[in-house]
DNA sequence: TTGTAGGCGTTATCAT
DNA sequence: ATGATAACGCCTACAA
């Protein structure tokens, strides 16, 4: 039997009131028998009981975090940020994976607050009117990480700025007609919005943007490998490609590299967000870095601010990107 | 303000009772009532209070686990199969990373404790004295991945076999003098049983063990490309390596690639882990698979069992791994 | 079928 | 400086 609090106040012989400040270490308790009552604890090997504790204090010093999918290259890195500034404020966190389905979130979302976390940080592709009014009735604060909604705190990137200067890039080394391979349709940042910078690029440089040189991928390897395919493929291929995730460039280089085509002479790629691996492969990725580990750790750190009721100078967060160089551009 | 069962119960002009009975569909109550409850409750947007609950039942529905870093290639999948399968289960997971650092290894499993998980699930290098008593004293069950301890239930693969398996293969080829990259010497799987494995390999085929092939690393991308242009740069390099970890073998492979010398046909590599870039980079990397997701899966499926008390027909399970033969060997 | 009341392990207020 | 005691929100005998 699990023993409490009750045990160690008799064992040490006073009431569970002292025991109680002893381990809160509030107020002042006499050292003599603050001694005695950590010898008991000792003894005991006591631990407190975190859910009672919980339920009279009204917080749980845990928070939730939802995610598409942690085996996801793009989010351990920022789940790690999260987590290393989580634990520096004593906060636990509970990982769900929602893989992008909104019954899912839903679900999550409830038992999040059924456990009375003190906070939900939320990435995902967007947020369904359903979510939208989880969101609005929570009875904890909600940070979004790469991606925004209405007036709630979030930490992103200029995303559409990011894919024009890829874009830009890829024009300025000479590169008449590059192809784009983008996330799933319905996602607003994957697809719409660095398609929109791909756009835009085009037209500032006054070339023609062609529907068919756009495919739609599924932000993993084997689409960017078919994508590639078939984009590459076409009687008059592409000389580059901007591909808004890493893991579907690697696949496109692989598709290149299969069909003998040779990076970055014949064909250039950039990539989108710097997973890690992108600097690890063979030929290394030039992509658009994104600082997840930092989007990580600012969002939680906001949460935390919240949560202390300290003041938030801004509760719109974009981080810079960087367009980093490498072989395959 | 929160509402609780309290205010449904008045709302719906019925005893608490019967709204508890309501939402935990327990006993028999009037469809009349009920409905009145369910009204009353969606009128509301009232949500039962977990933690409430839990203090009741004494079960939290929670369970820990511990990871070394998970950002780190091999623990997302093993994580993503725990989670999938406790979700099945209505379990929620707190997650824990511990870099392998023994203080934090222990504070976590204190406050995982104290947050009255049900469970926990602890991957890691090795148990520390400290951490052993931790586990003996531990009011939840305890379940080991990748790693086996005492007792406790496990879900490992075959190290020392899988390596000798490796290294048989690569001798087979024809190389008669095939180096190793380990992990950190103190990590007693991937450095020391791994390495008995290679060992066996060499003596079963009378090839003479030599300290000077076997390097030690640090498990990540860097110390794999250190440690093979270490031992690339040799008077008499080896023309095999086995590297007991991917990202290792990856920035192996680099370190070649960038030392002219052409993967497999100067130089071939297997390694160890089969993580979801080895299949994806060029050349792709041979590799010894472990069922990572699996592993998790499985894991947190013997934890279901000890939690239900189901029969558990084997406390140490350990599953096939496989030899992968790709571009690099 | 429904209601009353005690208790889960704490914290915090109010006495002492 | 310390001790009783009433919550915190829920579940569950037991009674009605």
């Amino acid at each position: 039997m699990r023993i409490n609090i009750k045990d160690v106040a008799k064992r040490a012989g006073v009431s569970i009131s002292t025991v109680s400040r002893v381990i809160n270490d509030s107020k002042a308790v006499r050292p003599k028998t603050k001694a005695k009552v950590l010898e008991a604890i000792e003894e005991l090997g006591y631990k407190p009981n975190a859910i009672a504790r919980s339920l009279k204090v009204r917080h749980t010093k845990t928070i939730g975090i939802m995610v598409p999918d942690i085996s996801n290259q793009f989010y351990p890195e920022v789940v790690r940020g999260i987590e290393d500034v989580a634990s520096m404020y004593e906060y636990n966190i509970f990982l769900c994976n929602t893989d992008l389905d909104s019954e899912k979130e839903l679900q999550y979302f409830d038992v999040l607050e059924e456990k009375q976390v003190d906070g939900i940080i939320y990435m995902g592709g967007n947020i369904s009117e359903e979510m939208g009014k989880r969101f609005k009735n929570a009875s904890a604060p909600i940070i979004l990480i790469g991606i925004d909604y209405e007036d709630y705190p979030s930490v992103t990137i200029d995303n559409i700025n990011a894919s024009k200067e890829a874009v830009n890039y890829l024009i300025s080394k000479g590169h008449k007609k590059v192809g784009m391979i983008t996330g799933k349709a319905h996602d607003p940042i994957i697809s719409g919005v660095r398609k929109e910078g791909y756009k835009q690029a085009l037209e500032e440089n006054n070339l023609t943007f062609d529907e068919s040189l756009v495919i739609e991928g599924g932000n993993r390897f084997k689409s960017g490998y078919e994508g590639a395919r078939q984009l590459l493929e076409l009687p008059e291929p592409p000389s580059a490609l901007f591909i808004s995730g890493d893991e579907m460039a690697i696949g496109a280089m692989r598709a290149a590299l299969e069909m003998g085509i040779k990076i970055p002479d014949e064909l250039a790629i950039v990539g989108f967000n710097n997973i890690d691996m992108a600097g690890k492969v063979f030929p290394s990725l030039s992509t658009i870095g994104q600082p997840m580990y930092e989007m990580g750790a600012i969002g939680m750190r906001v949460l935390t601010k919240i949560l202390h009721d300290e003041e938030l100078d801004d509760k719109k967060i974009v981080l810079n990107y960087s367009l980093i160089e490498r072989e395959s551009s």
